[in-house]
RNA sequence: GUUCCGGUAGCUCAGUUGGAUAGAGCAUUCGCCUUCUAAGCGAACGGUCAGGGGUUCGAAUCCCUUCCGGAACGCCA
């Protein structure tokens, strides 16, 4: 129920001379206070229109005006604040979640179209680090938001399986690897290796020489450079799904860059053909100067394609495969640079959905105020996080809750949660300093927070055996607790709809932790199992809870544990 | 140097399109488990919204400017 568009009716009744209905909606607010009511219509526009003063317009409206909504009025100064008929909306509110369980707050926006969204993408032989968790998080969340609103998501893992560094590596393993300690490790030993060579590569220019040449020979075909760069593949991936696996994040392509190596000089033509490739150097590049861009370099002068290269060449397969109607790359802010010139050279090359390309920034990650740094060596590994939170979850089990079944298992629902909502509470954009303390929360604004309160909720329907509701029964709530609750229930399909078109997971996250401060408040104060009249009315109101926070907690891929 | 992010309570952050008295969580102190899970609830403490100008009936929010922090800026990805 939309209750701001039924009181901008009644306003509209009576002032449709001098504002349009929706025009009245948008001044309409939710005022701050509970005081204040639950929407209030400031008159300072109407004001300016009719050359009157705003208080006195507010008495003259405000005396004419009903609704069988409207539980009484107040006018005070400018505004007049109106107080809903709680046992009305409530009913509405309740029916419809109801009616549509998780359903709810679908809304029909993209008409089923394809949404590619680039995300994860870790690099082969190297560990996952917390930066990897927040492009894996926030894709997921994104791809979950998208199909809420009637797109059809595509997850792609953009793996970096291609690059010079694999020079590197290949150098390094031929010169200090043995094959038995790969096997054993194979993560940490391509990075002991990779780590190595920079250390040394810096005294010793032809090493850097020597990974240039391996390289070359990747990819020219060479039989010993391609089967260690598959043995490299392999070994990595199978590290990375059980990752993926505890995230409960799965993909619908795994086509990482080496998948482009053929479809690179397709593009090069087509720009070349397009007249838009100069020589620079040696190197071609795409000048970008009316963009207020640094040139892009397509290829190098040794006649190497780079980055933006292949990222093109995904663009136009991209767009050939799925005919999408957005193109999403939850990267980095880092690369902001790259996905501007990648967007400038689509877009003088005439290609039409340029636009339709949207770069999903989010905030670095530090350590001690440093970047992470994988040549350094200074990682956050993900895996180890990961452990940590589920290892300290099932403390937090072993002291509070000890006969809970399932022990392991919900603690690692719990501890996974704690890691992955906390990536995804505030905007992305924010950076942050890594601490597994801070990480690793399970009191307040946190992913636990959230699980506790559905599973209270939970626990309550299933002493009172209540599964199901009638949509059809009316659910008359009258008390301030509930109120709230109704609410926030209320606005969330505009939360998924703000979600949406902000592309901000932490909207839905926000949405989540005030619904579960306002069932906590709730639930100290108001009895549902005691015999009142308002009981029925009172579980159905838990059973929306319960059904809305797991919605919210799924889209973010959060479990929820019915008990914990 | 140029461009882009950011600066709100001791710490971490909220603050739809500009609206009434700037809000949470953590930390600290103090209350609440014979009543639906205390991973909870309540209270106290805590602020020149970085500084200065401007626009407006009204600015944390928009514009200008200064300061501080971070990032990016052709042969890495």
């Amino acid at each position: 129920m939309d209750y701001k568009q039924i009181i901008a009716e009644a306003i509209h009744a009576e002032l449709h001379e001098s504002l349009e209905l929706n025009e009245i909606k948008l001044l309409l607010e939710k005022p701050k206070h509970s005081d204040h009511g639950d929407v209030a219509f400031p008159t300072f526009q109407l004001a300016k229109l009719l050359r009157k003063n705003p208080a006195q317009i507010a008495q003259e409206v405000g005396d004419k005006l009903s609704s069988p909504l409207i539980e009484r009025m107040q006018i005070v100064g400018p505004y007049i604040n109106f107080f809903l008929k709680k046992e009305t909306v409530s009913s509405a509110v309740l029916q419809e979640v109801i009616a549509e369980k998780n359903n709810f707050g679908n809304l029909k926006i993209g008409n089923g179209t394809n949404v590619p969204i680039d995300m994860s993408s870790p690099n082969i032989a190297k560990p996952m680090s917390m930066g990897h968790l927040r492009s894996t998080v926030i894709g997921n969340a994104l791809a979950n938001i998208f199909e809420k609103v009637d797109f059809t998501p595509v997850r792609i893992n953009h793996l970096g399986d291609w690059g010079t560094q694999f020079g590197k590596l290949i150098t390094a393993y031929k010169k200090w690897g043995s094959k038995e300690k790969v096997k054993e490790n194979p993560i940490e030993e391509l990075l002991r290796l990779y780590v190595k060579f920079h250390e040394l590569a810096e005294d010793d220019p032809s090493l850097d020489d020597e990974a240039r040449l391996w390289f070359k020979k990747l990819e020219e075909g060479n039989e010993e450079a391609t089967e260690l760069w598959t043995w490299f593949r392999e070994e990595s991936l199978n590290v990375f799904n059980k990752v993926y696996d505890r995230l409960n994040i799965h993909f619908d392509s795994t086509k990482g860059e080496a998948f482009y190596n053929d479809k690179m000089e397709e593009v090069v033509k087509l720009l070349d053909g397009k007249h838009l490739l100069s020589a620079n150097q040696g190197a071609h590049i795409v000048d970008l100067e009316k963009y207020g861009l640094n040139p892009a370099l397509i290829m190098k002068s040794d006649g190497a394609t780079l980055y933006i290269t292949r990222d093109l060449a995904a663009a136009f397969y991209r767009k050939k495969t799925y005919d999408f109607s957005q193109a999403l790359y939850v990267v980095g802010q880092e690369q902001a640079n790259h996905f501007n010139q990648l967007k400038a050279v689509l877009t003088e090359a005439g290609i039409e959905w340029a636009n339709d390309i949207h770069h999903i920034p989010f905030g670095l990650i530090t350590k001690d105020g440093e970047k992470l740094s994988t040549r350094k060596g200074k990682v956050v590994l993900l895996e180890e996080v990961l452990n940590e939170a589920s290892a300290q979850a099932l403390r937090q089990i072993e002291d509070k809750n000890p006969d809970l079944p399932n022990k392991e298992i919900v603690a690692e629902q719990v501890g996974v949660g704690a890691v992955v909502f906390h990536d995804l509470r505030n905007d992305r954009l924010n950076s942050f300093d890594f601490t597994i303390e801070e990480v690793v929360q399970f009191e307040g604004e946190t992913g636990p927070y959230v699980q506790y309160t559905r599973a209270r909720a939970m626990s309550i329907l299933k002493k009172a055996e209540a599964s199901d509701f009638d949509a059809s029964n009316a659910f008359e709530l009258s008390d301030e607790y509930s109120w709230e609750i109704i609410k926030l229930l209320q606005e969330y399909p505009n939360t998924v709809k703000r979600a949406y078109e902000n592309y901000e997971p932490s909207i839905i996250a926000k949405h989540a932790v005030s619904l579960a401060q306002a069932f906590n408040k709730f639930y100290a104060n108001v009895r549902v199992l005691d015999d009142h009249e308002e009981k029925e009315a009172r579980l159905a109101l838990v059973f929306a809870i319960t059904e809305v926070l797991k919605e919210d907690l799924r889209i973010l891929g959060v479990q929820s544990p019915d008990k914990m």
